[in-house]
DNA sequence: CAATAAAGTGAATCATGATTCACTTTATTG
DNA sequence: CAATAAAGTGAATCATGATTCACTTTATTG
């Protein structure tokens, strides 16, 4: 037994993986995910095209990797301004709020996220976090609709809207550097009357 | 002068570049963008590989188109739809219910149109198509506006917004077969609500 | 130092369709 | 039929990154 593994060289490793994922994500977030090439990568961390393979299985697995770290941080973001509030209408509008301030503060990096051309099995995940975001609103909605606060209405079909209203509505404006506030409250707006509230 | 160009060459010309046409369009309705290969159709047309190059430049060339015709087809309707009514409301309900109708009635092909990943090109007509049917919901919208109907708001933006929420909503139920009628009368309250009709 | 296993290298190869091209066939006219 | 130009063929090549792999270097232990 002259080579073992010592907790060292685990930790440094795990390190290095944590360094080329981050090193991923700023390529997305700077030029999407067309910028996140292995050769580019393996340039950003001053490492060999080979090795990266020694930390993630293929690009799939690694896009995959970057896009759900990406992503989750923005879900949370909404998820926790949601509950922040108790009121249904401020509850929404804070949900509203959040997504959209945050889209315009990292604008390449939503695009990416949102609307991006991308590999398909980083699309799948794409699909799995819209819904993710969906039943954060559709509970919120749900909720109205059992306590009488909200009209009559579908809350699963109420949220898919709300969340494609919201992708949607930003992509120009994120492109264009189009007016924030104007923007964010008329989205505001738009999703509470769509809601009833 | 011993060859020209007749008619009767330049008809057949035209009508194989027809034909081609609507087998691309056959193959993307039954398989999407990615069943749209070069090979896939000069197999359909009993053609060879070479020879559909004497009919579209290239395999963007092709896709973009076979995308234009298809979309301009749906669009049309919608744009008929809404220009049927002479009531504000109805005229976005007639809108959002001709759309959504017509994805349930070939739901490959509204994915391929709204969602699929398609290459870049084919990318940018979608934006362009986006927009149209924004164009179309924001002319009612802001007739409303004026006309004192609905409440203030941004038409552009609740137009994109309205866009966004059919696309998205519909992605769902058009994949795993959703209740049709419940999901289309569903999206109408909504986006009746959300302008403020 | 010797032995061992993982980390690291980067040029070569692969995968997947699109695209080309040297060649053949067909249509047209005098 | 001869001449001409377009239509048609399909195997070979290209393009673009991802992926592999034979080899070198580094870390660890007795």
């Amino acid at each position: 037994m002259a080579y073992r593994e010592t907790t060292k060289v685990l930790e440094k490793k795990s390190q290095m993986r944590s360094e080329i994922l981050r090193s991923a994500e700023t390529l997305v977030r700077v030029g999407g995910f067309k910028a996140l090439t292995i050769q580019a990568l393996a340039n950003d961390v001053n490492m060999s095209v080979g090795n990266i393979y020694r930390y993630f299985g293929n690009k799939d697995a690694l896009s995959v990797e970057v896009f759900r770290h990406s992503t989750e941080r923005e879900l949370l973001a909404v998820a926790q301004a949601i509950q922040g509030k108790t009121d249904i209408s401020q509850s929404l509008e804070a949900g509203v709020r959040v997504f959209a301030e945050r889209a315009f503060r990292a604008p390449v990096l939503a695009w990416a996220l949102i609307a991006e051309p991308v590999e398909p099995a980083v699309d799948e995940s794409r699909l799995f976090y819209r819904e993710a975001y969906a039943r954060l609103f559709e509970k919120v909605i749900a909720e109205g609709v059992a306590s009488g606060t909200l009209p009559q209405q579908i809350p699963a079909l109420s949220a898919a809207a709300i969340v494609g209203a919201l992708a949607e509505s930003l992509l120009g404006p994120l492109e264009h550097n189009g007016p924030e506030q104007e923007v964010i409250d008329g989205l505001v707006l738009f999703c509470l009357r769509a809601v009833g509230a």
